[in-house]
DNA sequence: TTATATACATAAGAAAATTATGTATAGTGA
DNA sequence: TCACTATACATAATTTTCTTATGTATATAA
């Protein structure tokens, strides 16, 4: 993760969501997703990216596979069943956090005012 | 800051937009504020506010003025000019973060499929 | 007199990044 | 051929930002 310093806290958001919507991936392809879908804005570090993908295993929200292409090796990540129930959570909190963002910066739009 | 994990980073913003809608705070009154326009969901803790206080007023975005009001000291913050352009910047890098948060929850969303 | 509210502050520790480095394969341009 | 870039993983040192705990002090309500 890098450039915006905003984003803290959010990279295990974003792996489960692309996990969600991508059922298998590998962490290269998911910095390159998120490099494509945010028009290069938001980089993935690996020194961020990786620990956190074992993190998040660790805790059994993700499994591995290990997977041989080209004599390469690339390790899948997919959802576990908590994974899943996890990403309902994670979407909640951004949501939440975003709206009582808006509460604080645009205070006069308020609804108790709305008599 | 508690309860939610997802705003690491979002605390100087928080600060300096409330400077800028209210002109003149001190720590305690902006712990205060945040409660009651989230409806108690984000509480800043004095453990996360004070230190950044200091740090946005050694930077120079911020300059204090002690007041003494009943018996008990108060310690106003105010923007410098350096602290009124970076809340723009920091407004600009929330929007972008917001953006780019969406993009990634809602891949279908894309413009350049509109053709 | 005990708890809560107001008002500041700092210290220890944890979490989550950044930055740097390392390994290894493969392709591309000079 | 040599250097650079891309692909693909990983970890270590350090920094930033928070949580939790603690401390000081005044005032008020139960």
């Amino acid at each position: 993760m890098s450039n915006s310093n905003l984003i803290k806290g959010s990279l295990q958001t974003i792996i489960l969501k692309l996990l969600e919507e991508n059922d298998k991936m590998y962490g290269y392809e998911m910095t390159q997703k998120v490099k494509e879908l945010t028009a290069g804005e938001i980089k993935i570090t690996e020194g961020a990216l990786y620990p956190a993908l074992h993190k998040l295993e660790a805790e059994g929200l993700l499994t591995t596979e290990v997977q041989q292409v080209d004599n390469r090796v690339r390790k899948y990540y997919s959802l576990t069943k908590s994974g899943k129930k996890e990403v309902s959570t994670k979407m909640a909190e951004l949501q939440a956090f975003v709206e009582n963002m808006q509460r604080i910066i645009n205070p006069n739009i308020n609804p108790s005012l709305k008599f």
